[in-house]
DNA sequence: AGCCAGGGTCTAA
DNA sequence: TTAGACCATGGC
């Protein structure tokens, strides 16, 4: 059976590595953006406005809400965001010494902060080794023939054999979506694709995982 | 026109 | 504990 060890040097040998954002604020608020949005979105809010942890700060409820409104949810998200300026602002000189549980519930008691943004947010922003088990994922193990009964389990599969290796990880989560992104979407990469056989949308049919 | 895009919260049974 | 409604915008 295919190892979680061996789909992530296929991946790697398919598609660059790439790591959210070396600044952690960045991720964060990135983080809460994206939910449920195209990426594309993100990146026209990020180019728009200077949403820095001190231009945060100095911006009124309106402007933040203003400034998030391309990724749709705004009201929610603007509020999501501020809440996550001060915690963060707060937290981020002790957080070397704060277990990864710890951080994790505290991230997770903000309203708008569940499992997955918290687990990019340990991730990519305080390099904690966490794996980011999102839709795209769980699509992914699907239709390479696993079938998992729970997120637990499924992590347990993914997490094995990385030694907790936090750029690992990274590359991972990033890896993942750029197939997912390219699978069904351009037929040149998806008739050539080492890790899929045919294209239809919604077949499951289970790829050679010898 | 209508569906989907990297979610999360709240409610109901 | 799980399913479904809801939130709101841009792209195709």
């Amino acid at each position: 059976m295919l190892s979680s060890r061996e789909l992530y040097d296929r991946l790697a040998s398919l598609f660059p590595l790439r790591w959210w954002s070396d600044d952690p604020w960045t991720v964060v608020y990135q983080s809460v953006l994206v939910q449920h949005t195209a990426w594309s979105n993100v990146e026209k809010t990020s180019a728009s406005a200077d949403l820095s942890l001190s231009a945060v700060s100095a911006m009124s409820d309106e402007e933040l809400e203003r400034a998030a409104r391309p990724c749709g949810f705004a009201k929610a998200k603007s509020g999501t965001i501020r809440a996550l300026s001060s915690w963060y602002a707060s937290v981020r000189t002790e957080a070397d010494g704060l277990d990864t549980d710890e951080l994790k519930s505290r991230l997770l008691s903000i309203k708008g902060v569940g499992q997955e943004t918290a687990s990019v947010i340990l991730l990519y922003a305080f390099r904690r080794p966490v794996f980011v088990l999102d839709a795209y994922t769980r699509q992914l193990l699907e239709r390479l023939g696993f079938s998992f009964s729970s997120d637990c389990q499924r992590l347990e599969y993914l997490e094995k054999g990385l030694d907790g290796d936090v750029s690992v990880f990274g590359y991972y989560h990033w890896l993942i979506l750029e197939l997912c992104k390219a699978w069904c979407r351009k037929k040149p990469l998806c008739s050539s694709c080492p890790l899929r056989q045919d294209c239809r949308r919604g077949s499951s049919e289970p790829v050679s995982a010898s």
